[in-house]
DNA sequence: CGACACGTTGAGTTACGTCAATACCCGTGG
DNA sequence: CCACGGGTATTGACGTAACTCAACGTGTCG
């Protein structure tokens, strides 16, 4: 049970699905919430688990993903904070769902959450609109990886990852840090590590970008990574 | 305006998101729904639309998709019947609707659905159900087109085909049409039309599947086919 | 400082795309 | 009924992008 006072300072408060219910009902929805922090590579749920959690990202983040026979991983989504992770009505969980940095979440036992999404109308109405624009993430990310050269895959991913690093809307950060190891954007593209460093080393050598450090990216000219893309 | 003896009638009515509401509610909905039928290649929705429809497909099938700047289309969805299209709290159209085969909809204004989830709590989460299963069924897309071999994909395809067409659950059906043409299947796939035929070929040279005209499949060996996929 | 994970770079191979020719299916009209 | 035509599918030859294998850097933490 997560104590109101807690919510009252929670930093995705405004942005959560929880945001859409009243006072009362977010205390309510407190009472059955516990708070937790996963470690980086620490698992969340295992695809398969009949009866797993359901949760608010806080901070940090998250990637789902599927792992095939041969030990390969998939990624398939990553979730910023305040987003919402669980598959509510699953019988069991599909994917993988590991933090991908040190993250706090705001977990619920999954039955419990789903007697409050029928309980409370504006929590349905709050995860729908979530869950839309998660499909439409999801769709933009098929399109990305679907039918395109290397070079245009990474050149797609430093731009998702530097608008999500800016602070105006759908501008670009000019600087930031890839919060992805090379293995993981090989994972979430459909390539090898290989490729997605040869990539980056040639996005660089035309001036486009700038590495600093392994993690560190300098976006220098954002129209033609924009152009590469479409 | 659709008669409430149609909705009755409805082959979808117990699978489709209005099986939620009550009869009462149900009538209201069908009050500011029409029907439409659509042919094989029309267009219900285009991307970018400020202000399209959404709608409950009765029968037929159709494609969501995205066309790049050089006319290359992709696939992202499928839609079968029962099935909701249409992004509801967004306000532009991410992606193309069109029909795959004739097709008959039941067809609502957005923002008089958009209301109508607002009014009944059952159908937000009627939505929510669907949204989350959606979701669901485009990660593990991604998960088939990240899949290394072209052969693996049309493997996981011809089996995503047969298990629909199977009335078992899960079972795969031993002769069934493909729904898509090879140039469907490869923009699904992220492939050209001309690797998807030769993955085909090769199946049907190692005696997992046999082609029956140009559409027609028999899946002989549905073990191979899963083995491939995982 | 050394160990270990992560990242880069190179050489050789393979799978897929491209281009092009041919075959099939089906509706339309001679 | 067959001939024609357009859309669709198959097949082959060839080039190239991405994978594999392997060696070598680089950053980070004890």
């Amino acid at each position: 049970m997560i104590p109101t006072d807690h919510c009252a300072a929670c930093s995705v408060r405004e942005q959560a699905v929880c945001a859409a219910l009243s006072e009362a009902e977010r205390s309510e929805l407190a009472r059955i919430g516990t708070h937790r922090t996963l470690h980086r590579g620490e698992a969340l749920v295992d695809a398969g688990d009949d009866n797993y959690a359901c949760a608010t990202l806080i901070s940090g983040a998250l990637k789902i993903a599927a792992i095939d026979a041969d030990g390969t991983e998939r990624i398939v989504a990553l979730v910023h904070p305040a987003g919402f992770v669980g598959e509510l009505f699953a019988p069991r969980a599909h994917h993988h769902v590991t933090a991908l940095t040190d993250s706090l979440l705001c977990l619920f036992p999954r039955m419990d959450y789903e007697r409050a999404v029928e309980r409370y109308p504006r929590l349905a109405t709050a995860l729908l609109r979530r869950s839309t624009a998660d499909l439409a993430e999801t769709r933009a990310l098929i399109d990305l990886i679907g039918r395109r050269t290397s070079l245009a895959r990474v050149a797609g991913l430093i731009l998702i990852f530097g608008r999500g690093a800016s602070n105006t809307p759908c501008g670009v950060a000019a600087r930031f840090d890839l919060p992805l190891t090379r293995g993981e954007m090989a994972a979430l593209l459909g390539l090898t590590i290989e490729t997605v460093s040869r990539q980056i080393g040639i996005l660089e050598r035309r001036g486009i970008i700038k590495r600093t450090g392994t993690r560190g990216m300098e976006v220098l000219d954002v129209p033609s990574l924009e152009e590469m893309v479409d």
